[in-house]
DNA sequence: ATAAATAGATTAAACGGTTAATTAAACTAA
DNA sequence: TTAGTTTAATTAACCGTTTAATCTATTTAT
């Protein structure tokens, strides 16, 4: 690895000079036939300047820390992966690079605590929060995370304290899909969760309960199944689920693969989507959409939670000290699994 | 942001202790009540070791460059996303983190240079190629990346010379699936490729000109057609060209998307699959498993993939120099989009 | 009592860039 | 001619850690 010293000896100049042709190749400062020799040096000795020496001096990186306190491989979760694409998309246009760091730890607050040990000197970072997360926890991981001094963004998270940037995703809390079933005339509904334990399922079910309240219908706590996000163990759940409770007319999944499992658990019992039971699934993915029936679900836009939180970083990366707080919603994507059983339709038909 | 400095003032103490200390808690080079003492003063100051400074010292920072020559988002791409997944789980494991630096460069080679530029300082690297890079653009990124001197192994491109590290993934470039659609006695059969120009269609392509004449099979220029990867392209595609040439019966495609897209093309045409038409995926996604008819597929294991070029890298980390290549295949799942045609069926039913 | 070994600390020089301050030479203006 | 300005370079301190080399005080061995 060459250094600077070496391209600088190389083209007969000092590494001052070096450094400040590269920190800008118009500077008036180097003459521009040194910067030829700097050029044809660095050609000769194939120089990179080296990272850390840079960040170091600099007291930048350029370098944002992604946190996601998990034990699961990362980039196998289609949420997860959709807001990294997002980020990745706007943080790298704007030259910044992302870095994620190991652990081998077994509980959240010990990953984001070795995480953080390893990463000082990173310009900022984005604190993801994974079902497993309590609120306890995530709270915790905030705590640690503003210790380090550096602009952070909080992803994926029930809303906290005015003193953190966060993007909220209101359908990560809200069983919108439950809405819409009532909205199409079910009442028997039930709501089929990812893990119990974590903070989102908390507030899921909350709202479901809520909602049923509202609208004066049976709430029931059986009605809440957990499918843990595998096709497998929901398809056993919903089913076992519905010979139990024969009489519900609907499903609220948390997910599209566990609805796709959901409809296969329906057909295997002899039943038919939507005839006998509506299917809502959540995450609008690619195969919500290849699905027989076309699965309805709620898009959760992650990717553009994703851009936004990068916006986010950016802005408070710029010097802007002001918190914010980004309000996104899923929407509705209307296809063939939810049948209506209004004796008024919708739309009259 | 506190330094190791601060914390040995606040222990009373030199800075080389606080580092030995730090490096190796077991050391005897430090009493026990000074051990206390730093301890305490880096709680109190919430010290953190500063990467760039204590890898710039050591000239290593447990850190590996991943280079992926694409212009379209990172983690949006479900082949990409295993082999990451891989990669990350056994890197982790050893204590070691992902880098990914941005790029503003529109070709896969500028991208590479870009990234390495930046990246000067990391252990290692892993180069993926993409279905944009041509054999010659790979060369050229391989070329660079051997500049650096540091390890680093290639994945998801075709076989080059024996002086780089490689993961070798065979149904990359050949097509499996062709194979088992001639064994199933079809004769008329359709390529769905993702884009001309990238090396990895020109080696299917000549494998499949290969395989059909081998098997004294009609080869046909108008029998491979493109479907970028994408559900809506590859779905007009295939229409067109089964509505062309309506004698095929069955269509190989390099994706379970680009198959669920045909599968609809199919149906819209008003076939059936596998009845009229017998259709195979690669990679056996998700929704393979989820789809209608359920989706014949190759499974890649690109986890896998990812998991051995993780071990290679790090063999080569731990001063391995000899070269090693991996070779990998996938497997063909059976599932229902494929009929036999032949007059004796293998099971013999 | 003296030499040798050990324990527990410190010093100072890297590592590779950056940058404020400085200098030397060449040019310009009065 | 002298002072002032511009241009193009250099010097040296610094960023935060690491580590080989030293040092001092204490313990152990002879």
């Amino acid at each position: 690895m060459s250094s600077i010293k070496e391209v600088a000896k190389h083209a007969g100049i000092s590494a001052a000079s070096v450094s400040i042709y590269l920190n800008n190749k118009d500077t008036k400062r180097v003459s521009s036939d040194t910067k030829v020799r700097i050029e044809k040096a660095i050609k000769d000795l194939n120089y990179h300047k080296n990272l850390f020496a840079s960040s170091l001096s600099t007291q930048k990186s350029k370098l944002i820390g992604i946190i996601i306190p998990t034990i699961l491989p990362l980039f196998s979760n289609d949420y997860t992966n959709a807001l990294l694409s997002g980020i990745q998309t706007r943080l790298s246009s704007f030259g910044y690079g992302l870095l994620f760091f190991p652990s081998s730890a077994k509980s959240s607050i010990e990953i984001v605590k070795e995480q953080l040990e390893k990463s000082a000197g990173c310009d900022g970072y984005i604190l993801f929060s994974t079902g497993f997360c309590t609120m306890k926890q995530i709270l915790k991981n905030i705590a640690e995370l503003k210790k380090t001094q550096r602009p952070f963004v909080t992803l994926n998270i029930p809303e906290v304290d005015d003193t953190v940037n966060q993007v909220l995703i209101s359908d990560l809390v809200i069983t919108t899909g439950v809405k819409y079933l009532i909205d199409m005339g079910h009442k028997e509904i039930m709501l089929l969760l990812g893990r119990p334990g974590g903070e989102h399922s908390w507030y899921l079910k909350e709202n479901f309960k809520k909602i049923m309240e509202e609208n004066n219908l049976p709430y029931n706590e059986k009605m809440v199944i957990y499918g843990d996000y595998s096709a497998e163990i929901s398809y056993r759940a919903t089913k076992a689920a519905i010979l139990k409770h024969p009489e519900i007319t609907a499903v609220c999944c948390m997910s599209d693969i566990m609805a796709s499992s959901t409809i296969q658990a329906v057909y295997d019992l002899g039943k038919s989507v939507p005839g006998d039971i509506s299917v809502i699934g959540r995450n609008n993915s690619l195969y919500s959409r290849l699905s027989k029936p076309a699965l309805s679900t709620i898009d959760l836009h992650m990717h553009q939670a994703g851009l936004s939180s990068a916006n986010l970083l950016l802005d408070a990366l710029s010097g802007n000290t002001g918190i914010q707080k980004i309000h996104l919603s899923g929407s509705l994507i209307e296809r063939n699994s939810v049948k209506s059983i209004n004796r008024k339709t919708i739309n009259g038909s």
